[in-house]
RNA sequence: GCCCCUGUAGCUCAGUUGGUAGAGCAGAGGACUGAAAAUCCUCGUGUCGGUGGUUCGAUUCCGCCCGGGGGCA
């Protein structure tokens, strides 16, 4: 495993991660809100890079939004930035979890706020980069989560009567105490509706009031969001397919099979590029259909990824493809941030 | 050269016993509060290869032409 000098594992960070989980944080609560660059974007359009020279400008550090660099040994599949892509920024929240080790959003939220906090402590402009929208979005409205850790026996069991008995049965049992959150749900998206009812057997209050709870606190930041797009959407489809081949060369394979080794890993299991390659290695399909399918599966998360950002206000967009070179796009981003009123 | 099959959505193909057509895949849009790279919802007008004819009406039947595949010499 590649070492990263550069990557800061957080001491609170493994801290939070063995003992604390659970425990009550204490608020951060300042009269001024704490600056901050957000750079968001599909998957390939190149927010790493910039989010690095804008750390090199603003000589600051970098925390990840992404839910899948966060594990180790997922350093390929997952784009991971390397050492030299680094140059030399300390990147937060990348590579400290391990594959058999469960993470949440509400775990996110907690480190990234104490990361964000840290580096703007010492004067620094802190830049956030990722394309996991759930992750930003609750770092950036400041969601407060309950202290309840997920109960797990109580969703399989939940799941498992779904199977049994049809969705309906759990549908309507939602209901009997929160209709709001039966009639909010897709009754066919079993997983929401699993949790709706697991948030109230296990905190006692239901979702519709979990979720005015969670936003109680306002967002104690004044960011700077630069979203990445295309015009040409097959510009960008063409960048993915790009790299789903530099991954390969770059031994996708090898680490997909060492990755998935580890069996308690249902979260790495998700991962596009890991995933896709298990018929492969079942000998169901051959490597070239398994990598198609690895290609397309990054094409539609890019879309999904495009679609929860659009609907967030505060983005400046910057074209990637009619800007035509990385210079530009740097120009422009940098432009923005010395426009922005923090 | 002759014979047979074939040409319908970006792709693979259904179908209309003559009343201008629909699946899968690809793709597009959307949702998103504890596994989120997950999970879920919605979306199908296309000179039915071209052109003449028969017909009230042709993508469907007939003739010719063009493209693709196969067979026989």
């Amino acid at each position: 495993m590649a070492v990263y000098s550069n990557v800061c594992f957080c001491w609170f960070a493994e801290l939070f991660l063995q003992y604390t989980k659970g425990c009550n944080m204490e608020q951060h609560r300042s009269e001024q809100k704490i600056p901050l660059i957000v750079i968001v974007g599909p998957t390939a359009s190149g927010k790493s890079k910039l989010a690095v020279k804008l750390a090199q400008w603003k000589k600051t550090e970098i925390v990840s939004a992404d839910s899948m660099q966060i594990y180790r040994g997922m350093q390929i599949g997952t784009a991971k930035p390397t050492e030299e892509e680094m140059q030399g920024i300390t990147h937060h929240l990348i590579d400290f979890v391990n594959l058999e080790q469960s993470f949440s959003v509400a775990d996110y939220v907690v480190l990234a706020k104490r990361c964000v906090a840290a580096i703007a402590q010492q004067g620094k402009l802190p830049i956030m980069v990722g394309g996991t929208g759930l992750y930003i979005n609750s770092f950036l409205n400041n969601l407060q989560f309950t202290s309840q850790d997920k109960d797990k026996d109580l969703c399989d069991q939940l799941a498992r009567k779904a199977e049994r008995q049809g969705i309906e049965m759990l549908v309507e049992e939602l209901r009997s105490f929160d209709p709001q959150s039966a009639d909010r749900i897709d009754p066919h998206n079993v997983s929401r509706i699993i949790r709706a009812i697991e948030i109230y057997r296990t905190t006692g209050i239901t979702m519709t009031e979990h979720m005015i709870h969670s936003r109680l606190e306002p967002s104690p930041y004044s960011y700077c969001m630069i979203g990445l797009d295309y015009t040409d959407r097959n510009i960008l489809y063409e960048q993915i397919n790009q790299r789903v081949e530099k991954m390969l060369e770059m031994g996708l394979v090898k680490e997909a099979r060492e990755v998935l080794e580890f069996k308690n890993s249902q979260t790495a299991l998700q991962a596009i590029g890991y995933k896709e390659l298990i018929p492969y290695f079942y000998g169901d399909l051959t490597l070239h259909e398994a990598v198609d399918n690895i290609k397309r599966e990054t094409r539609r998360y890019a879309k999904r990824q495009l679609t929860w950002f659009r609907r967030n206000q505060n983005i400046h967009w910057l074209k990637v493809d009619e800007i035509g070179s990385t210079e530009k796009l740097i120009e422009q981003a940098k432009k923005i941030v010395e426009n922005f009123k923090f």
